[in-house]
DNA sequence: TAAAATAATAATAACAGTTATCGTTATTGA
DNA sequence: TCAATAACGATAACTGTTATTATTATTTTA
């Protein structure tokens, strides 16, 4: 993997918001800055930084994905309602492989949890999607 | 919601499958016995019949999504070498809730657990993607 | 250090999955 | 039975993403 200068632009964007950005974001926040940046150069260096494991990529329910800069073990709650994604930290799930073992003849590797909910900015202000 | 024959056929196809169709599964499932039938239909039958919360959809890393008859909580298992997805009965995450008030200001409402591993077939067979 | 080799780029076309449009058909309620 | 309208089929459009290609930038090595 070679330097780019485009390369550490997309990754620093990333690694210093706290949004989980998805490939357009990050593309309109360097766009001003860099105007010949192309959106096909953001979306690879997402997927090489994330095949690399410097980046995590976080899928979207409604396809959509989202890219992280944090790499220890953690899970996502989603905002229902903005769409906002935040960090949670979830207690081991002890019992998981167990229970894989018991119901199913899968090897289990990862699993990914995502939480829905909404987040307090929306909820005090009792904003809904429709 | 009105009859129609062709809702109740996707339906009956989610239902009596064993293997959490996507929308084109569906389709080919259906178009030999309803050569007319289209996929636009099937697309917009089973978002309805989702939203009326009559079936369930499984969104997928991939950006793909897959549907599901089975009503009662419960998550899945996705094989990484093929593909197919089981169902899991995971054990309920007790701590889950108290994890979300300790750490986010979010409301939780729902959450979605999705494994990753490799079925018996695959592992057997020493099936790899590449 | 200069030149050759080759990653990475920008621009753009292509692609897959899904949704929207629109004229026609089928269901339903009066 | 017939008017109102939900659902249809066919197809265009849309969105997020990947592939292509000629050009530019980084790296290797002579």
């Amino acid at each position: 993997m070679r330097y780019s200068k485009q390369r550490e632009c997309i990754y620093r964007t990333v690694m210093k918001s706290d949004s989980h950005p998805t490939a357009n974001m990050v593309y309109s926040a360097l766009k001003t800055e860099y105007p010949k940046l192309s959106l096909g150069t953001v979306y690879r260096n997402l997927n090489q930084l994330t095949d690399v494991g410097r980046l995590k990529r976080i899928p979207l329910p409604d396809g959509g994905c989202r890219f992280d800069g944090t790499t220890f073990t953690h899970s996502h709650i989603i905002c229902e309602t903005c769409g906002h994604v935040a960090d949670v930290m979830v207690p081991p799930l002890i019992d998981l492989e167990q229970a894989i073992q018991r119901e199913t003849d899968y090897t289990l590797s990862s699993f990914d949890l995502v939480l829905y909910g909404q987040c307090a900015l929306c909820h005090q202000s009792g904003n809904t999607l429709s």
